[in-house]
DNA sequence: TTTACAAATGCACTTGTGTGCAATCCTAAT
DNA sequence: ATTAGGATTGCACACAAGTGCATTTGTAAA
């Protein structure tokens, strides 16, 4: 008997017959700056509330810009994606964008398929946190009016914003910490995963270290995470002559990188070990550890990603390096030992 | 002289001239099922191909579902959080959602501003994870056909389904827990957040305690982070005759808890004291804490959360309460202790 | 009261897609 | 060769908005 009617989204067409007056009434009560009288604005209201209706904003950005963001990510779990994932959705929320995050993995087919994501859902933007996108995929996004920023990433892409920090001045800040702690036997903690800022990162130190005749090696285990940090300790101090200063590349590697040097082979950390991590994670304040690291701007490179995407034409495609600030804790001595 | 031609997204109009079709063929040659000869469809995706020509997923989503599932959550940069939105993000997608996130406070008029944008964005489905949502809103979106999934929220709305850990469970678990490992004087460390979750795991563990006639004190001082957690301790062990049992209703405040009563006041755990966290974070692993705690069943949830979505009609509204499963580990005593 | 001019309104078109319906094409059987 | 039948195809509409333009309404000045 009765009409069963399936719940479904309110349009202005329903508002306008309610309300008793055209559609393009409504419309114009919702738009800045449109004539419409108090009169006919006021009943509009009234209907607008009683029906429920909100403007459809995929229907509107059929016509200009979608203002959406779309946001390719992997390891969010990780503290430093965690962070600057939460720092982009706030500061794009509060220009207004609407952002759709992609969590993908770090494979380039991975990355590929997720590219391709913004591209059907008419994103104004593609900001690429994780991963290595193939170039002629970013080039599509460009050609189809798309703005694509890549944060961390190596590949200068044409077109394409390159926010980054400046990992050659952490690896060298990285080796004058521990050369004025009076470290003898250097090392560097890596991952597997050998993305340009890690490695980055890896060879200053390593340079640097040849240059000023103090030898120093390399050690990776595995992906980006404690338990690699964990097992290069175990692998490293397991043999004789292990290292008495490292720099991990990243605060994860060196907090399990510290646990093992302290707990499974009993090493006193400043004293026995120095070591320099790089991100600031939360966890390197802990007082566990008081991990000696850098931090990125996180803040500041959301902020000027927004910057970016607020005024298109403005400046003009650009790299920008962000100089990683140091942060003294206690894992590396203020001087020589003894 | 030369057609500036501003980049836009290339549309089904522009793949059907070049290929000398109509643009139902187009449209029909990237729909399942849709009778296009073999002829045509070659055509079009040759012109496709060098066009660069993506399907609109926002127009489509006009006509039926959007296939856009909104993701409403505060405070992603803590463990459990990102774990959370990792897992729901990953498998959505995997299930040809697309997925907004709203990053929002924990204030109620800052969900009541987020739940807005669902309905503004033509979302299929809200999916809740921080916050108390006015029930009003909740029912607007289901007005409008949405589907609202509320995980570990209190408020039992009409229409929404509900997912939460069973925190009685753990509330129990724990105290007995510390009980058979012979502790005489409990706490609960808490927030000032006084979410239903929080509040239930304390409620029931002092219930208990009461029952069993042990006594149990209460601290909080301030947010559920590491922070308050260090804070706690320091005021319960500041004074004399602290506790030597303590659930903490989060790994977070568990660790900062453990830290301070370490390094602070130089107590071994879990001789001189046990600690129970409840969350199973990364951290309450590493070897600094090896934490006893519970852990949340995050991939069934999310798990369940993306059936609820993909078959809508099937089984109805429904509340599901998942057990916590216990991690033991290093911070609880096995039996009495000396 | 008439005129002039501005404000308000509605029609119709636009955006990019999917699809019902009718017209056309092609193939095979009579 | 004719026709039946199915496979293709295109037209036109629907979806939900914004907006240029012409029309109507309202108000104040002459």
């Amino acid at each position: 008997m009765s009409d069963p009617k399936p719940p479904s989204f309110v349009s202005a067409q329903m508002v306008a017959e309610r309300a008793g007056v055209s559609r393009s009434a409504v419309s114009r009560t919702f738009t800045d700056g449109a004539s419409v009288s108090e009169a006919t604005r006021a009943k509009v209201l009234e209907a607008a509330g009683a029906l429920g209706y909100h403007v459809n904003h995929l229907a509107r950005g059929l016509r200009e810009r979608s203002n959406i963001v779309c946001l390719v990510v992997s390891d969010i779990v990780t503290p430093i994606r965690a962070r600057m994932v939460d720092e982009l959705t706030r500061k794009l929320q509060a220009a207004g964008k609407i952002t759709m995050v992609i969590n993908t993995e770090s494979t380039i087919e991975s990355v590929s398929l997720a590219l391709r994501q913004p591209l059907h859902d008419r994103a104004d933007a593609t900001v690429v946190l994780s991963g290595a996108p193939p170039a002629s995929l970013v080039e599509t996004c460009l050609a189809n009016g798309q703005q694509v920023v890549l944060i961390n990433r190596d590949d200068q892409l044409m077109g394409s914003h390159n926010l980054g920090v400046d990992n050659a001045m952490a690896g060298r800040e990285a080796f004058f910490l521990l050369r004025r702690a009076g470290c003898k036997r250097l090392g560097v903690i890596t991952s597997t995963a050998r993305t340009a800022s890690l490695r980055e990162r890896t060879d200053v130190f390593l340079d640097i270290a040849a240059a000023e005749g103090i030898p120093a090696s390399v050690t990776e285990t595995g992906p980006t995470s404690y338990a690699s940090g964990f097992e290069a300790a175990r692998q490293l101090f397991g043999r004789s002559n292990g290292p008495d200063g490292v720099f991990c590349v990243t605060d994860l590697l060196a907090l399990g990188f510290m646990d093992a040097a302290r707990h499974e082979f009993g090493l006193r950390i400043p004293e026995d070990l120095c070591i320099v991590g790089f991100d600031d994670i939360e966890q390197a304040s802990w007082d566990s550890y008081k991990l000696t690291t850098f931090a990125q701007p996180l803040a500041d490179m959301a902020e000027h990603v927004v910057h970016l995407l607020l005024h298109p034409e403005a400046a003009g495609i650009e790299r920008r390096l962000y100089a990683p600030a140091p942060r003294w804790r206690r894992s590396v001595r203020p001087g020589p030992s003894a």
